[in-house]
DNA sequence: GCCCTGATTGTTATTGAATATCAAGTCATC
DNA sequence: GATGACTTGATATTCAATAACAATCAGGGC
């Protein structure tokens, strides 16, 4: 949560052993190149886009082309290891890749700093809105812009 | 809300003369070229893309290029006509546009209808959200996908 | 081992979404 | 009618995502 405060090589070893364990728990293929797309989406706490990935993976070999990334952000999003900012155009880790989930996010437009909120209340006044609309649930995008506590002073 | 079931020409008339009074007031130009944008934006209940506007506003004449469009539909946006729908890289008119907001959208997976909720709860939980995060609220976008009414049968 | 099959990755090309930049036109005001 | 702000036109480019097809890889049955 508070980027500036943490050993984030952390993180990242943590999310990539997670995943792994969740892969091979669903008998997925997380392959080397799907590991190291993620590894690249956590090299910071903020959204990074699809082409800046497409850049850090190019780094000291042949270009890769656009579909390589997609095709593993893909792979990324449906197992929950990732979700996508429909705001930002941009890709962000999930804390939290055990339960899938589509995320619901709060976005500092100082730092550019992402905080997931998990918060079932959250979620349960949602749903319940969607129903109360005649609607059935399947799913819900929700990112809040705001400037954060560390920004604000 | 029930497209299928009312006069659509009615809604781009109201939507038309809502926005050329509050411009008015405003003092802010409503113009041929804005004007035929929000009708074109409103041709359907259904989020249009810009795109798609481009298109349908080059019938008959010279192909415009796409600045024209998305300038026009800033301008929309600004005003509080339209709202851009981001999970669909879409516009969509809409229908409460004396009062400033950005909306919150329920959106038919089936039909693409889409139904604009103007519900204080949901907007005052999504504020307490932020402020519990720490984050100064700035604005939010809240994009519900489900089955609606309609097309559940 | 070898073949078959499906999944993954590579490659080329294209579409779609949005913006940068500068030129030309419009319009009110002095 | 000259000035300056706003609006529109026009050209080019960047960024985002996908289509289509070829090549490669992994595993199972023979
Ligand atoms: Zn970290
Ligand atoms: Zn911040
Ligand atoms: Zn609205
Ligand atoms: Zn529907």
């Amino acid at each position: 949560m508070l980027k500036h405060k943490h050993d984030h090589n952390v993180c990242i070893e943590t999310a990539l052993e997670a995943a792994q364990k969740i892969c091979e728990k669903r008998e997925t293929r997380f392959t080397p190149l799907r590991r190291r797309v993620l590894e690249l989406v956590w090299t910071k706490h903020e959204p990074i886009t699809a082409y800046e990935v497409l850049d850090l993976l190019s780094e000291g070999q042949k270009r890769v082309a656009p579909p390589t990334v997609y095709r593993a952000l893909d792979f990324l999003i449906e197992e929950g290891f990732v979700h996508r900012i429909e705001s930002l155009n941009a890709f962000v880790g999930c804390s939290d890749p055990e339960h899938k989930h589509q995320g619901h996010f709060m976005i500092c437009t100082k730092c550019s700093n992402v905080t997931e909120m998990n918060e079932a209340s959250l979620h349960s006044v949602i749903e319940r809105a969607a129903k109360e609309n005649g609607y059935t649930y399947e799913n819900s995008i929700l990112e809040i812009a705001g400037v954060c506590a560390n920004c604000r002073n």
